[in-house]
DNA sequence: CGGAAATATAACCAATGGGTAATATATAGA
DNA sequence: TCTATATATTACCCATTGGTTATATTTCCG
């Protein structure tokens, strides 16, 4: 299956879907109106959250509520670790504005 | 093609490139031999993050030289952004424990 | 100039993935 | 109990993708 965190979040309405549970719970039904996905469709890509440890479901009656878990998000958030330091961001643009002043 | 840089990023070949551009330039050949793929192999996933403006080449001779941008993991770390204060870091864990030392 | 080296592109293939319709399963409610 | 509702699973299809081999292109060097 999809052992990669990242193969999971590249799927856009995964993404979708995440995003609105971030929001708050919510049953299938609603977030198959929410990604205007079939029923299946939206319960195969919640399989998919719910083996990658990013969603559960908690079953009321025949409803399933499903949460949100971004735990697992930290993988993604540590992977980008080093790489913040080489991006150039509002302040380094200033240093660099500024610098050129000075000259 | 790839218009989604998640689904750049996926690809776990590509993360490791990524990673050895990180450290330093290099050229195909030498991602040739850290990636463990064919050369045609290499340079179509070369495409693939030059377009999404991960990475840029610059021609010595007959050598093209690697070089990583690291500008447009921005975006993935704003989608992470407000899914920062939800996942539970050590300092939380520490709060609960002081939390019910008090009580 | 002619061959070797470095890289890119093209052509092709097998596997994967996301989508749907159809079906199974479980629960609520009359 | 019978029917409707909510969700999951199955079966299937088409498009995409990552990989390879073969080929083109550029540059170096004897």
């Amino acid at each position: 299956m999809s052992d990669n965190l990242f193969e999971v979040l590249a799927e856009p309405k995964r993404r979708t879907i995440l995003d609105a549970l971030r929001v708050k719970e919510r049953t299938v039904g609603e977030l198959v109106a929410l990604t205007s996905l079939s029923q299946p469709g939206v319960s195969k890509h919640l399989r998919i959250l719910r083996e990658a440890g990013l969603v559960s479901a908690a079953k009321h009656g025949q409803k399933h509520l499903y949460r949100l878990h971004a735990q697992p998000l930290t993988d993604v958030d540590r992977w980008l670790q080093p790489y913040r330091p080489l991006w150039p961001d509002k302040l380094d643009a200033l240093e660099r504005y500024l610098d050129e002043e000075e000259s």
